[in-house]
DNA sequence: TTGTGGTTTCAAAGAGGTTTGAAATAGGTT
DNA sequence: AACCTATTTCAAACCTCTTTGAAACCACAA
């Protein structure tokens, strides 16, 4: 089987190291798997709007219905409820019902992430 | 000073919680401030797109320059260049010049941030 | 200096995410 | 049942990110 990387013009230093890791097929195999992949693009694409970032860094210190959320952000209840879809489906945060009310907490997930976060 | 709490209307066992924590006051004062959410939504957002991703993680494994990346993926010169600045923007990775080529590699974040995506 | 190969930049088109306000749903009360 | 309140859903407008191909840039060699 022909490597590609046989073909193409690299410098020396990159061509030996590569070499020794298998060439490009060796790299190739050593990276996540596209349900992987796809599953920290959800999280990362979760965690890339600064809403939804307090939202849930609020959560994580304290669980709140959507009304608390909304007089906390100064949001529309719509607003709030997209990005709360859009944390709950990466599997960030998730909800219960208490009588009328939807309050909303962190997962373990969405507690080591933040735990994570605050280390840096 | 009055809080917003004592004007909404919110499950009791979510006020007594919240009120012993400050009430929203005391959770504000808790979040991240927005310097810090800036520069976490930066690093999520480059990680929100698979092919950033699966670049992320190859560099993490092998230093290589634009042609290898260019030849490991199939994506064009354009394509690549501009995700790799999205990854250099938000500190990910960074790049050396050795002759007439451009060699990306991750940098300490980079590589702390794929060791602990690898935990999960 | 002219040429060549690796890489970036640019603008326009395309795709995808976010906001908005109005309408719908659903639990609880009267 | 009728009603209120908390929350979600929907479609349209809006905005941001990504793709594309052509042109520009830069280091090196002849």
């Amino acid at each position: 089987m022909l490597e590609i990387m046989d073909e193409i013009v690299i410098p020396d230093s990159i061509r030996c190291e590569l070499e020794g890791k298998g060439g490009i097929a060796g790299i190739s195999g050593l990276l996540p798997d596209d349900l992987k992949i796809e599953a920290i693009v959800s999280v990362a694409r979760a965690l890339s709007d600064p809403m939804r970032l307090r939202v849930l860094f609020a959560l994580s210190l304290q669980p709140m219905c959507v009304c608390l959320l909304v007089a906390m952000t100064g949001y529309a209840y719509s607003k709030m409820s997209y990005h709360l879809s859009v944390l709950k489906e990466s599997g960030l945060v998730c909800s219960r019902q208490e009588g009328n009310y939807l309050i909303y907490y962190t997962t373990d997930l969405g507690k080591k992430l933040v735990e994570w976060i605050e280390t840096f």
